[in-house]
DNA sequence: GGTGAGCTTCTTTAC
DNA sequence: GAAGCTCACC
């Protein structure tokens, strides 16, 4: 691994601040991973005081694994490679009481705190109005305010109520002993901020940061890289402002500018010679991108072969276009004998996996569908863990609203409510409130009953919770809370029945394999993993957004829905947000090594209605020379598919017997 | 208090 | 065209 005379330079780089503007594939991650690499061992500075912090938890992840692998054995022991946020959880899990949590708390989805910030407006509320006033508390947020200060700066009526609702919403975390994604920063960043004994504990704690992804940095976040890092300015920051594609959750650009003025002995190093595209490929990526304004001028360059033209389908539908993307992936899978997992399809939204997942299925092709939720988003998991939360954080209202109906134990609405208003009333949670004999008996007697077996339920378990693993107790609260006695009763069939039990030892494995840590601790790291970081992928083609595909690399890449609503997509178009959906698709684009696809559909299914769509602006501003236009003739090749569909199936079922 | 029929809304993107 | 929600009925 021999590095280019710039990414020496920023890897040997440690007297002063460091920003690396690396474009993409230029060896960053070679650079962060060498960089620690040569912090501990030519500047002595122990693992325990190195943190790399990167956007997701697949980088981390990877980054993690790079620098084991460079450094091998023990030398690593206590090195932090974590994204900000799980920096923020292990800060507020060590510092909790200054943050006045108590141990166990919990940390809030997205899901949880949507449904919170729903209570809190008028009831009936417009889903457009929850999502606005949503949005505006998690931007608050993100730039570091307090409730006070977003009052304070609030200039519209809109953003006035947000204010207030952001109060509320506060004060109702406090109340379950519990935290959101955004207070995973904003807390730290607070508390760093007001108390100096814990600033000049944790800057000796840390003697080095390096920030992954910077151009990616919130307000917040910032601030958090600031307080940590202090006037020493011991950190490296790696970024490029043509990959910047989180704006929409705050992220500042800006702070790559703002790097310069805060710190006057900031030292600059561009990294400009990409060592991932044949050219074709890294010249339509520049081409594109040349379309947006640029502050940073980087002119990226490539020794690698001219490859292939860049291959444009067109297609009739959807459904047509998943067919022949995994047609053609099979196809140069045994043309090349190529791995998999050297294969990617990228898409905009999520809901365009369905399709492509249908695609492969029918072909036989492995496949591992990468970000998004869905493992922690099954109702059955989301059951699990609603009881271990509330064994964990018996203030947790959320997890008891959930658990007590998990499975349907006679504890219904009305009841609630009542328990509810009772709770209100003496300032309670709902555990706690439903303790009291006082309670229990302004219930009716059957109602009454049920909530008090509940309530033994929890308190057993509690108590079970102290002696066992998380994962021990993971099943045995399926047993026990009768989760599994009513999925076996819900289920048809004995088979979806194995799955969903499945999914429910797959967490109970997930802790014992975590380890360490109380089911509290343990629940809130799970919280902020994705489907990705679950599991290894192995050999299969990989799925995901385009979003999720920024750090990685693949020799086939295929984009799907190049559509213009898509990809543009419709709501970025109508707020004039354009060039951050072009730096997406730039980021999709150089994402491969060797073949790129681009397809789109010309009709497409929308709320149920069809639609005719129209290509991607975006491939009229690619250079017409370097593309290959194929399958004009989209509506006969549809057929051609389809029938080399029905010969799938046919095939399988002869297979099967059938 | 639980259940199912019929209604609406929904599609960005992620920690 | 699915998932979530409301409301009437058991």
């Amino acid at each position: 691994m021999s590095l280019n005379p710039q990414q020496r330079q920023a890897v040997e780089h440690v007297d002063s601040p460091l920003l690396v503007l690396a474009g993409a594939g230029s060896g960053k991650t070679s650079v962060i991973t060498q960089k620690i690499a040569h912090l501990i061992q030519r500047c002595d500075i122990p693992p325990a005081k190195i943190a790399a912090i990167t956007f997701t938890n697949k980088a981390a992840r990877e980054m993690r694994e790079r620098a084991h692998k460079l450094l091998r054995g023990g030398d690593v022991e206590g090195l932090t490679v974590c994204t900000f946020h799980a920096l923020g959880l292990k800060f507020l899990q060590i510092e909790h009481e200054a943050a006045n949590l108590r141990r166990g708390f919990t940390v809030f989805d997205a899901d949880d705190a949507g449904n919170l910030i729903k209570e809190l407006l008028p009831k009936g509320a417009k889903s457009d109005h929850i999502n606005a006033v949503r949005g505006l508390v998690s931007r608050a947020k993100n730039e570091a305010l307090s409730f006070e200060q977003a009052a304070n700066l609030a200039k519209s009526p809109r953003e006035r109520e947000a204010a207030d609702v952001y109060g509320q919403y506060q004060k109702r975390l406090a109340a379950f002993n519990a935290v959101d994604f955004d207070d995973l920063i904003r807390l730290p960043v607070q508390l760093l901020g007001e108390n100096e004994e814990l600033r000049a504990r944790w800057q000796q704690k840390l003697s080095y940061l390096l920030v992954d992804e910077y151009q990616d940095t919130n307000a917040a976040q910032y601030s958090l890289l600031k307080l940590l890092a202090g006037s020493r300015g011991a950190f490296t920051c790696v970024g490029d402002d043509d990959q910047s594609i989180y704006a929409w959750r705050g992220a500042d650009p800006e702070n790559i500018d703002r790097l310069g003025k805060d710190f006057p002995n900031l030292r600059v190093v561009k990294l400009e010679q990409n060592y991932r595209c044949a050219r074709r490929i890294l010249r339509a990526a520049n081409t594109l991108i040349a379309n947006n304004p640029h502050t940073h001028v980087k002119t990226l360059w490539s020794q690698h072969d001219e490859g292939d033209p860049i291959r444009v389908f067109e297609c009739s539908d959807s459904e047509h276009e998943a067919t022949r993307v995994a047609s053609e992936i099979s196809f140069l899978a045994q043309k090349h004998k190529t791995p998999w997992s050297e294969f990617a399809v990228l898409f905009r939204g999520n809901h365009q996996s369905r399709e492509l997942e249908k695609a492969l299925q029918l072909q036989r092709i492995p496949y591992h569908l990468s970000g998004g939720t869905a493992f922690l988003e099954r109702a059955e998991v989301k059951d699990v863990l609603a009881w271990l939360r509330l064994i964990a954080n018996p203030d947790d209202d959320a997890a008891f609203l959930r658990a007590v109906a998990a499975p349907k134990r006679e504890i219904g609405g009305t009841t609630l409510a009542r328990l509810g208003e009772m709770a209100n009333k003496l300032q309670l949670s709902l555990l706690r409130a439903a303790q009291r004999i006082d309670v229990l008996n302004q219930l009716p007697s059957r109602s009454s009953a049920a909530v008090d077996a509940f309530v033994n339920l929890v308190a057993a378990l509690r108590k079970a919770s102290t002696t066992m693993t998380p994962g021990d107790l993971c099943r045995k609260l399926a047993e026990d809370s009768g989760l599994l006695a009513a999925l076996r009763a819900e289920c048809r069939d004995e088979a979806s029945f194995q799955r969903r039990r499945e999914n429910i030892d797959e967490l109970a494995q997930w802790f014992d394999a975590a380890g360490k840590g109380g089911p509290g601790e343990l629940i809130a790291q799970l919280t902020l993993l994705t489907n990705a970081d679950r599991d290894s992928a192995g050999n299969a083609v990989r799925l995901m957004t385009l979003h999720a595909s920024k750090g990685l690399e693949f020799s086939y890449v295929f984009i799907v829905g190049v559509e213009d609503g898509l990809l543009p997509h419709e709501s970025s178009i109508d707020e004039g947000r354009l060039d951050e959906e072009r730096r997406l698709m730039y980021v999709g684009i150089t994402r491969a090594k060797r073949l790129l696809h681009l397809s789109y559909a010309r009709h497409a299914k929308r709320f149920g209605e069809h639609i005719k769509v129209t290509r991607s602006r975006f491939i009229d501003e690619l250079p017409a020379a370097e593309l290959h236009v194929v399958g004009r003739d989209a509506e006969q090749d549809a057929v051609r598919h389809k029938e080399h569909a029905a010969a799938a199936i046919d095939n399988i079922k002869a297979l099967l017997g059938l």
